[in-house]
DNA sequence: CCTAGTTTCTAAAGCGCTTTAGATCCTGTT
DNA sequence: AACAGGATCTAAAGCGCTTTAGAAACTAGG
């Protein structure tokens, strides 16, 4: 039942030509009013939705907007995309527009992927995560002239673009400063040496905070997913008395594993070891004790995000829209003072 | 730079008609072998992508598989939308497929948005989630003869569709048995009220167990975004001396909310309760203590449904395809033997 | 050397929509 | 009463691709 339905069974329903019909439900003036219902009444009867195909071809433009993702990387995928993914379909869908996801297929890189989606004329415009120093993935969009947002940015001084983050910076700074409140002197940092820009940034707010308050700062960083590498640093910086009070993980994910490598090793938190997290994964409420954190409310930042690139897409004039969001500090029971180390 | 790049334009360039061009690119074999290189080489040479709104149009497929997007939830998007999407347009990926993700928009059902997707014919096939015991959006695919994967199933009884399903019933089994094994007399399940077939198994499953191996079974149930009522029915659950001495959580969320109760009241796990969960969410690996559970490879299942997907787009033939996967115990601390009850 | 059969390509049409350029019919002017 | 001007609709074209029918050129069979 409800077969196909096209403008041309309307138009022949109603005795009009195509086009009328068209205009009819495009709500141009030119077609009198009285047509303008009688066309929508048989549109809503026939059930008819307008073939997006005939539709793209015509106009030029797909009505979607592309979201890139990230190869592989199971962290990734649980503690960030579905929050992003959610937000962002849920905004797209509120103005009308489309998300596709597109995955790296193997044996291709991301730039071969993102070029084939815009030479397909497939999507309007993307959506850029995990945002590399100096990202080429940026460098062509911008030469292409593609509409995009990118969630994170590049190192500054690079070309400007559209782009949305969480002020990073901010909250780590935020924390030292709190920790410094809590009589903490002496502070670590575990990062990763994956070239992300929010690493870099976490890491440069960490050291100015640090020193603008005079406390010392340890770091250590492995890549992503070398757990092992991770676990080895972790557990060095904490060895020894002259070990840091305090330890900021660049995200939850490494945060946790301060707190299961403290309490394997005998530290307890937060009596002796504060430890401070980003992101605010579902596991950080369960964690013992339950880790203090950032909630960078990814849900919101994909709506927010779906929001730039209507807005890109449609005015598509004046300076580039950029946007910056807090993260919230959620204090649970990983800080606390300092210790009283000899 | 690298501007359109059409048909037309290698068409031209070769001194060549369309059609052959497009003949040619499929490598139709009535194509001089001699032509086809020839117009593979300029296609390459000028970074040609066939339109995709074009190609559609004219074959009548979209290329597009559909991820209807369950609404709101939070729960739902971190525990399990991330690790489909990845899988599910990976796999796509793979089949020269695209995965769009449609969310319902405000003021609209969840069939709305199917309709609205079918009627536009913006997407070849559909794949549901969250299938509820009799789904009102698979009797509409079926009778549209709209191709369509369900990630779950209805109740028994309903009519015969390709769906994909993690045999929960076999892992709550083992939960049981495990318990048992371990001299368990008297367990517990909590699972939720909504109307979700997933639940209703998990429920059968564990009865069906807990009744052939003669252990007692105390169930409760509150609506799944009720977290004040589920902690009510928890702590009364284990409340009093006759409490059960092992929690089954439907889902990893509440077995991590069972944890922090029994905390809460001074129940030590595993000690004095043991408690085994499902999903293996991030956040179950850093509990305290560590979360037993079930990891049901999500990924994999999205990857799996891509290939089931592909499938039935292609062979569109015999018997409904329908696949059963395996989840895996994930043994971890929170599980032990029965403690000695007077 | 002519006809039949291949091989290789082109012409034409159409997918369903939008847009541009008219055409047609009124209304009111002068 | 003839015409400008507005209101309302239609005809034609085209978006880029695929498919079907058929043309042209060649090869081979008798």
């Amino acid at each position: 039942m409800a077969k196909r339905s096209s403008l041309r069974e309307i138009a022949e329903e109603l005795g009009l030509s195509v086009p009328t019909v068209s205009r009819a439900l495009g709500g141009y003036s030119d077609i009198a009013l009285a047509t303008r219902e009688r066309v929508a009444d048989a549109a809503r009867r026939l059930g008819y939705e307008p073939n997006s195909a005939g539709r793209m071809l015509a106009s030029g433009k797909s009505g979607y907007v592309g979201l890139v993702l990230p190869v592989g990387e199971r962290q990734f995928v649980d503690a960030y995309l579905g929050a992003i993914v959610a937000g962002l379909s849920e905004g797209l869908a509120e103005r009308d527009l489309q998300l596709m996801i597109a995955a790296v297929a193997p044996g291709h890189t991301p730039l071969d992927t993102i070029r084939k989606l815009v030479n397909a004329r497939r999507v309007d415009g993307l959506v850029l995560t995990r945002i590399a120093s100096e990202d080429p993935r940026i460098a062509f969009l911008l030469d292409r002239d593609l509409p995009f947002v990118t969630l994170g940015r590049q190192r500054d001084g690079m070309p400007d673009h559209p782009w949305l983050d969480v002020d990073d910076g901010a909250a780590f700074d935020h924390a030292i400063e709190t920790l410094a409140g809590l009589g903490h002197r002496h502070v670590g940092l575990i990062s990763i040496t994956d070239d992300l820009t929010f690493a870099r940034r976490r890491e440069a707010a960490t050291e100015a905070a640090a020193s603008r308050l005079g406390l010392r700062l340890s770091r250590c960083a492995a890549a992503r997913d070398d757990r092992r590498a991770r676990h080895d640093g972790i557990a060095s910086i904490l060895a020894g008395k002259d070990r840091p009070t305090a330890i900021l993980g660049l995200v939850d994910g490494i945060a946790l594993d301060v707190l299961m490598i403290a309490a394997r090793i005998g530290l307890s938190v937060p009596a002796e070891l504060s430890v401070i997290g980003f992101d605010d994964i579902s596991g950080s409420a369960y964690s013992a004790p339950p880790l203090t954190t950032f909630d960078p409310d990814n849900r919101q930042v994909g709506r927010l995000a779906a929001g730039m690139m209507h807005d890109l897409l449609t005015a598509r004039d004046g300076a580039p829209t950029q946007m910056m969001c807090q993260a919230q500090f959620v204090s649970r029971a990983t800080h606390g003072p300092a210790p009283l180390l000899e």
